[in-house]
DNA sequence: CCTTAACATTGACGGTTGTCGATATAAGAG
DNA sequence: CTCTTATATCGACAACCGTCAATGTTAAGG
């Protein structure tokens, strides 16, 4: 499944419930929630938020999530690909990053006030 | 999937990246996410909301989304599970409206300001 | 009653997803 | 160069999901 950046689905049309959603709208949308709709990838953006300076590695993942190393690194992709995480390595471990506002961008499309 | 309201996942906790969630909590949010996270419903959202009167039944939705009236029912029936929308029978028709509220809950859990 | 109309439910099927073990890649240490 | 460590990728498998055709349910009209 190709991921569209959180930015450009969030730049294209304002709140659902503010104007009909085109199709190809809807289908964009619908891939950005799903990247968020799973339980370990919620985790995983909450504790990098959590985690000092902001960033966290797959290391630092592993064992509070329970999960195995490749099953992290497979929601650390697919959170990248969606556009909510950046990654940057260094050395041997890999950063990972919040991008900023773009949780907001989803949420601003949700809301109805 | 037993499926919690959307007010009570939303009355939990705060903002995702403002306090760690919990494994519990995560897995309530991802339900409500996931409710959400499929074209088809959120285009029936979008519908719902522009309809007069801001209800419609589910013959009003058939043939603009392009399904059949048994797959029509059955996201009608998630997004209701998950406390997105309620139903009303009068007649032999079956009305649909958004809860107030429920879409904002679950975009104030995902906004970071 | 009987028919018709609107909707819900069931059962089935192909496609997707989350997880793991095994393996590949990349970079620092010695 | 070799060994170790951190991470990514691959292949497989069970579970889940979206869709439809067929059938069940409920209510209004004659």
């Amino acid at each position: 499944m190709e991921l569209l950046p959180v930015r450009d689905v969030t730049a294209c049309c304002g709140p659902l419930t503010r104007e009909a959603i085109s199709d190809e709208n809807a289908v964009n949308l619908a891939s950005s929630l799903k990247a968020l709709a799973d339980p370990a990838r919620l985790r995983i953006i909450s504790m990098v938020a959590a985690h000092e300076d902001a960033e966290a590695c797959v290391c630092d993942l592993t064992e509070p999530l329970g999960l195995g190393q490749p099953t992290v690194s497979h929601h650390l992709k697919i959170l990248v690909d969606a556009g909510y995480l950046t990654r940057s390595k260094r050395g041997t471990w890999a950063y990972y990053k919040l991008v900023p506002g773009a949780l907001d961008g989803v949420a601003r499309l949700l809301v109805t006030v």
